[in-house]
Order: structure tokens, then sequence, then C-alpha cells
DNA sequence: CTAAGGACCTGTCGGC
DNA sequence: TGCCGACAGGTCCTTA
């Protein structure tokens, strides 16, 4: 489910319920995600106060006095606060317990999620070469110009491409090139510049709507489904092959580009 | 350095 | 109804 706008919309969803809590106990009931969970990141983590909770790319960073928890929700994860005595679903595999009884629980059917402890003045190595947020300075079309230079693949595949720019996924990639009017087969070294200072701006405005949308879905992170709702029918053109594009109404069409799904309209985008 | 493909996992859906 | 393959919102790692 997690694009960046579910994982911003995450984090300010559950933020409120962590700030200033102490951390009672953290229990890993499976440690098989991506990568392992380390077997004394709870007791690194129990006893502690929480500060704040921050995110980089698509990590959530749950800071803590002597470092933070960086969590990532992989393809399927999911967060919910929920009182002590909820039932365990399959696949719930992580509970932060909570000095007033209630728990941030992590469920993620496929496991590529991840834990990870970092401690406070280190940098963890998958953040070290990430590009920038695409929605704080320094992420515009001078910055495109230069990290897609002579760049020889589909400008759709280098616009996922984290080192270029973080948090644009398979459906954002695809709306924010519709916006642009830019092919996504175009070759990502030869768009000009002006047509990358389009990209830039279609990729903070798709992202800072979605944000907005989801903000509004998600009411209570006490007892709801804390899932907030996709929304499909805000979207241009990814998962509508053979529906017509919004622009012009010619059929949008739908081909493989890098190995995911990609999704444009042929008049429109070039 | 860049690009491409495989890998990690489970659930769901469409077709036969 | 049951089985099987294709596919799903991420991204790291290996290979060329």
């Amino acid at each position: 489910m997690p694009e960046l706008p579910e994982v911003e919309t995450t984090r300010r969803g559950v933020e409120p319920h962590l700030a200033g809590r102490r951390i009672a106990a953290l229990n890993v009931r499976d440690p098989r995600l991506r990568w392992p969970v380390a077997p004394d990141i709870a007791d690194r983590a129990e006893g502690q106060r929480i500060t704040a909770v921050d995110r980089r790319a698509k990590y959530l960073l749950i800071r803590l006095e002597t470092g933070s928890l960086m969590l990532h929700l992989g393809m399927s994860g999911s967060l919910r606060i929920v009182p002590a005595e909820t039932p365990l679903r399959t696949h719930d595999h992580l509970d932060l317990i909570l000095d007033d009884g209630h728990r941030l629980r992590f469920h993620d059917p496929r496991r590529f999620g991840s834990l990870h402890w970092v401690a406070h003045g280190t940098e963890h190595p998958l953040l070290a070469r990430l590009g920038p947020e695409p929605l704080e300075e320094g992420f515009d079309g001078a910055w495109l110009r230069r990290a897609l230079a002579g760049r020889r693949a589909a400008v759709k595949a280098a616009l996922m491409d984290a080192s270029v720019v973080v948090g644009v996924g398979n459906i954002y990639a695809s709306e924010a090139l519709f916006r642009a009017g830019i092919h996504p087969t175009r070759r990502a070294g030869r768009i000009s510049r002006q047509r990358l200072d389009r990209l830039a701006d279609a990729v903070k405005s798709v992202l800072s709507e979605a944000i907005a949308a989801g903000g509004t879905t998600l009411r209570d992170f006490y007892g709801g489904d804390g899932q907030p709702g996709y929304f499909r029918q805000s979207l241009s053109v990814y998962g509508r092959a053979g529906e017509p594009c919004p622009g012009c109404g010619e059929p949008v069409r739908q081909r493989v580009i890098g190995q995911r799904s990609s999704y444009y309209c042929p008049r429109c985008q070039r």
C-alpha cells in the first residue's frame, strides 16, 4: 500500500499517539522481515521516551533518547494504534507497547518491510545515498537536469531511482509523467530543461495532493482499521488501461517498463 | 558509473 | 469448486 503519501499520512496519524510516551516493551513476534530484525533491538528501545516520529524517503524514524527505530512498510506493511487487548491477526509481526497501554502494531503479509536500530550520531547505510525529498528544497528542474544527465534509461525508471529523488513509487511515477506530458519511455537524459521543470512541479503537486487527500481519510487510528483509503478516483492513468485519457479521450495504455506496469496516454505524453 | 534482471514473500484474481 | 499462472503500491543486490 505505501507510496510516499501513505507513509506520510501514517506518520501524521501515529505521531500524536507516540510522541511523549515511553516504550514499555517491543514485541518482535516474527523477525523474518526484509532483513532479519536484530535480536537486541527490544533491549535497546525498551524504557525510552519517544520524542518524535520523522520520515526520510519511505522510512519512518521513531526518535528515542539514544537513537531511532527505523521502520519501512515495504509493499504491504501498515501500522495501527490498538488498545492492549486487541486480538492478533495473521501477519501482525511487531508490537511497540506504550506506557499508556496502547500498542503500535505492524502488519505486513509480504514481509518486505523492515525494522532497524540507528544509534544517535550515526547514519544508517540505507539512508546514505538517498536523493532529495520531493517536497523539500533541493528538488527541482535544475536538480533533475544534473541527476539525469547522460542517463539512457527510460525516464519512468529513472524517476523511481531513489538516488534521483526519493518517494516516487510506481503509481506516482506514472501520474507525474502524465501531468508533465512526458512519455514514460523517453530517455531520461534527453529531456529539455523546461520539461524537467514541469516534471519536478508535477511530482510535487501529485504527491502533495495525495497527502492532503490521505489526511482526510485518516480519521481515527484507535479502533478503525488504520488504512487510509487509496484515492483511486483521483488517479488519472494508473490502473486505467483502456479507459479514456482525462485530457483527450484516447484510451490509456499499459506497458511494462523496467519490470513495472506503467500507464500513459500515447497522445498527451511525448 | 549505468542498466538490467533476480531476489525476497503472501494474497488475490482471472482463466480454464 | 479447484488448480495454476500472473500480478501487486518496494528496493536492494548481483551481474554485465
